[in-house]
DNA sequence: CTAAATACGTCAATAGTGCTGACATAAATT
DNA sequence: AATTTATGTCAGCACTATTGACGTATTTAG
């Protein structure tokens, strides 16, 4: 027998869903991220940022007066990560940080104005593209993605999801 | 009035549903990916791979003997950001490389039976995510995500993933 | 048959995003 | 007064992606 990797030889038989993997799905759900993300990637270039900074802006955005730990939690990243990408934006002035009312250690972060328009700006395209996506489609179709995407979601946090204002829950 | 940075006030108020914005939608897509490719990342980590090795593994188990210029069209990188993941592939023996038999300066891209073991231990959690999420749901569901999916990319490349063995057509 | 185009590989430099570890400061808590 | 907590920051590293340039083998066109 050939050990190690001297004579491997080529599999020529593709790999498919009759092999009981959900092929279909996986791969759908790779390409439609991929585009999904592109539409606000072409906007965040002219602006010389990446998907971090719209990650952080559009929490921001979505959960003004949040403290930086809740930032963190909220993304899954460490202060190290986030950091960089924070000062940009407050440098560029699309985020400020307020002192904590009550516990002066911890900084509230609120978009700008100019931080509330690029928001939307970048939430736009996506929206029409899931509102694109949804067209021709009875109501029962939009609850069932929202019903399929939730559960894609780790249990864990699913409650954090039902916490953001008019989001998961209603 | 205050120019520039110097002044600019905190907005208070969270960025909603209301302001004709599906965020439900983008903030669910958004968490579910993210927990979609956190499955397979842990065992990439043990091999000490990324998730561009696992996309490429993955093409080449899903449509073998696809030549490297195929392969970048699917995944839409350059061939420089290709070329140190796939010869690492190669080196440990995940894929070879056939001359083709037509035109020998392309290089056809096939699984080990190495490769095609990890690729399938790397689908199959992402796979048992997909099925539990979809568990206690109709029929109908199923359908509709998929066709949502399918809507959210790009049209140019649905006719690319319909080629794909037994994957998104039937 | 020679010249041009094609498929692929490779070197070098750069950007963006993430990580760990270490250390500092201010404020709250014990 | 000592400790913990929230945040910031420095330094270094890893992974993935980019552009640009150049080389080689092979195919195709003139």
């Amino acid at each position: 027998m050939p050990e190690g990797s001297a004579a491997a030889k080529p599999i020529r038989t593709a790999l498919s869903v009759d092999d009981g993997i959900d092929f279909t799905l996986i791969e759908l759900f790779f390409f439609a991220y991929r585009d999904f993300t592109s539409d606000p990637d072409q906007i965040l270039e002219e602006y010389g940022f990446g998907r971090a900074h719209h990650r952080v802006l559009h929490f921001v955005n979505r959960m003004p007066g949040l403290t930086v730990a809740e930032l963190l939690e909220v993304l899954k990243i460490t202060k190290q990560s986030l950091a960089r990408v924070l000062k940009q934006l407050i440098d560029a002035g699309y985020v400020i940080q307020v002192q904590g009312p009550k516990d002066r250690r911890q900084r509230e972060l609120y978009p700008t104005a100019k931080g509330r328009t690029l928001a939307l700006d970048l939430a736009r395209p996506q929206s029409r593209r899931i509102r694109e996506a949804l067209r021709e489609s009875g109501p029962g179709e939009r609850q069932a993605v929202e019903r399929f995407l939730k559960a894609m979601v780790n249990p864990e946090l699913r409650a954090q999801i039902d916490h953001l204002p008019g989001g998961a829950d209603r």
